[in-house]
RNA sequence: GGAGCAGUAGUUAAGACGGUUAUAACGCUGGCCUGUCACGCCAGAGGCCGAGGGUUCGAGUCCCUUCUGCUCCGCCA
């Protein structure tokens, strides 16, 4: 769009340098621009890279070359090659150069700490000029200022950043790391098919249509699920892929509608197995990116405990803050909103009571959010409770809070009432908010835990029925069975997800691998014989045939290499991803398509929009 | 489907109550410079103020619509 602009820039100079544009010739590279250090004094090297920065002080000219590794300092002397040094004054920002030359020190005083290569530099004796280039349109360098639509669109540009470029590289290092792992398990890396079958449960597929079938669509897949407890059933008995996902819904920061997951499935297995193998895999991708021991097993904490002391189902265990349940204490209470819902809980901030007015308000904002009324607070002061509704509560309510919630002078306390499903996630979602604003949440720490005993179904109101909380092929906790008729609400799943830092990084469970047992599921989520068969009778008619027990787990690569990089964003681990409509802003997809293509597949579309 | 933030030289930003020729830094171009390292100094070029409409004598600034990017709710088994 500022493609003119831009080409304003010193296009007319750059042309003129192109003449001065050579092959490689015999030109071999000897080292990275990042592997040079005092080891290599006099060596003759050979480096290829783009020109970083240049200072050319006319006399001489420094140069920061950079690769893929790292930076080194080049310099042109007229003393060294008159002609080399003369014809250097060209250069420009991310030109591509390759030059041959010899590793000195440094001159006394003029080391670079900052720089990893900084006690060395590369004398130019001679070099080419492998390609120009354009004058970027944002500086390529981490101390990034361009706006992200720009980074986007330029996105080759972007990914030269060193950070960017080190970001692909953990996540390049991740997957390879779990790759030997599980290879060295004996697991078999197995591709399952793009072009699928869509099945109208859980997240909105994207189809393809089909030319060959007029009218009928592929859908891609969501996940693997299906094919892998298949390949069990197969015999292949342990099975891995590192496998791309697709799902049409709305993006986040930590959502694409295409990602990565680590897909594992595992025959004759219970939850132990597949959780110490998992454990083992985390502790593989740590140990070969960040270099980092991680001491497994970690900890488990139940899906209701997780609910009622931090709110949601993916606790942050790097601080504590939990939430009470101070229903009880306050059940008689004056204040009519604490008598009357089913749910109060509390939460004790440490030192909050310096907390202003203006930053409860921002809280009581946050919260409704959630759709929460509001945000109920009492200051712990040394002399009284400040608070709107300390007068409301009596001296056995007031002694009931101090010691559920251990209260001290300094702290101040906040409240949510009401049902569950507002409650609580208004509450877990401020107690983040509040400890990022307070600062209480350790950088640098790595804290795992399994959240297990998941529901096996949760209620639909819409539908007015109870759906698969996990997927409907998840196997119900041992002695459960019967509740999932009787009472659907309180069956416990064989389900098990892995949380770091209050991030689902995976997620799985064992499966129902009798047929018999999937109908009773089938059966409890009210889908007749005929709407199973229609979905998944492959499925079926494959557990009918000798299925072993199996269960597995899928851990996201993108949202783990977030955390290993500590990016913020999802896009900033994926080499090419979508804006929030799910667009590209390099290839400009999607795009229309020409009528010619969509009379091939049999399609017209409503509105008519012209392609070009 | 909904809420919020942002959009002004190539880039990042400033722009008091609506009032002369829209600022700055970096980048870019030219010149000078033999130890810089985000080199420095001097000079210069560079603008559809996201787009469309409205109010006004007059709009970057006020109003409406719309587009794009980001964050979030819903959604994501």
């Amino acid at each position: 769009m500022t493609e003119h602009n831009l080409d304003t820039q010193n296009l007319d100079l750059q042309k003129e340098h192109q003449q001065y544009i050579e092959g490689l010739g015999d030109w071999t590279r000897t080292h990275s621009c990042g592997a040079l250090g005092a080891g290599d004094l006099k060596a003759e090297v050979c480096l290829m890279g783009w020109v970083q920065f240049r200072r050319d002080h006319g006399g001489l000219i420094f140069v920061d070359l950079r690769d893929r590794e790292g930076l080194t300092q080049i310099m042109f002397s007229p003393e060294v090659n008159t002609e080399a040094h003369e014809r250097a004054h060209i250069l420009r920002t991310e030109y591509v150069l390759a030059i041959r030359g010899y590793v000195r020190e440094r001159p006394e005083g003029m080391l670079n700490p900052k720089m990893k290569t900084g006690a060395i530099e590369v004398v130019v004796r001679e070099w080419k000029l492998l390609n120009t280039s354009k004058t970027p349109p944002f500086a390529v360098e981490d101390r990034i200022e361009a706006a992200e639509n720009l980074r986007l669109e330029y996105r080759y540009l972007d990914l030269r950043r060193p950070q960017m470029t080190a970001n692909i590289i953990t996540r390049h290092k991740a997957a390879q790391a779990a790759r030997t792992y599980l290879d060295e398990l004996d697991f078999l890396e197995i591709e399952t098919p793009f072009l699928t079958r869509s099945t109208p449960e859980g997240a909105r597929d994207f189809l393809v249509p089909s030319r060959l079938n007029p009218g009928d669509f592929y859908a891609l897949p969501q996940s693997p699920q299906l094919f892998k407890q298949l390949l069990m059933v197969s015999g292949f008995e342990r099975y891995y892929q590192i496998a791309r996902c697709f799902r049409d819904e709305d993006l986040r920061a930590d959502r694409q509608p295409e990602f990565t997951q680590i897909d594992i499935e595992m025959s004759f297995v219970d939850e132990n197995a597949v959780m110490a193998m998992a454990e083992g895999l985390m502790a593989r991708v740590f140990e070969k990116t960040l270099g980092l021991k991680l001491n497994p097993p970690f900890p488990r904490m139940t899906y209701d405990q997780a609910m009622l002391e931090y709110g949601v189902d993916r606790p942050d265990t790097r601080f504590a803050m939990k939430l009470k349940d101070v229903t009880d204490i306050v059940r008689g209470s004056e204040f009519k909103l604490f008598s009357s819902v089913p749910l109060v809980k509390a939460m004790r901030v440490p030192g909050g009571e310096k907390l202003s007015r203006k930053e409860i308000d921002d809280f009581t904002d946050f919260v409704k959010i959630y759709g929460a009324q509001g945000l109920a607070w009492i200051k712990i002061r040394p002399d009284e409770w400040q608070s709107p509704i300390a007068k409301f509560l009596s001296n056995k309510e007031r002694e009931g809070l101090k010691a559920a919630l251990d209260l001290e002078v300094g702290d101040i306390v906040f409240f949510q009432a009401g049902p569950p499903e507002i409650v609580n996630p208004a509450l877990g979602n401020l107690r983040l908010r509040v400890a990022q604003d307070l600062g209480l949440i350790p950088e640098d720490q790595f804290n795992f835990v399994w959240v297990t005993d998941f529901p096996l179904f949760e209620y639909d109101p819409e539908a007015k029925r109870y759906a698969a909380c996990h997927h409907p092929f998840t196997a119900p906790k041992p002695g459960d069975e019967d509740k999932m008729l009787s009472d659907p609400a309180a069956a416990k799943a064989r389900a098990y997800d892995l949380v770091l830092n209050g991030s689902e990084i995976g997620g799985g469970s064992i499966r129902i691998h009798s047929s018999e047992a999937q109908s009773h599921m089938f059966n409890a989520l009210a889908l007749s014989r005929e709407e199973a068969e229609n979905k998944f009778g492959f499925l079926l008619r494959a557990l009918e045939f000798g299925a072993p027990p199996h269960g597995g787990i899928a851990f996201g690569l993108d949202r783990l290499t977030m955390l290993l990089t500590g990016a913020t964003s999802i896009r900033d681990v994926i080499a090419f991803p979508k804006t929030q409509k799910a667009s590209c802003l390099m290839t400009e997809a999607p795009n229309a398509v020409s009528a010619v293509q969509l009379r091939e597949l049999g399609l017209r579309l409503r509105e008519k929009i012209q392609a070009e």
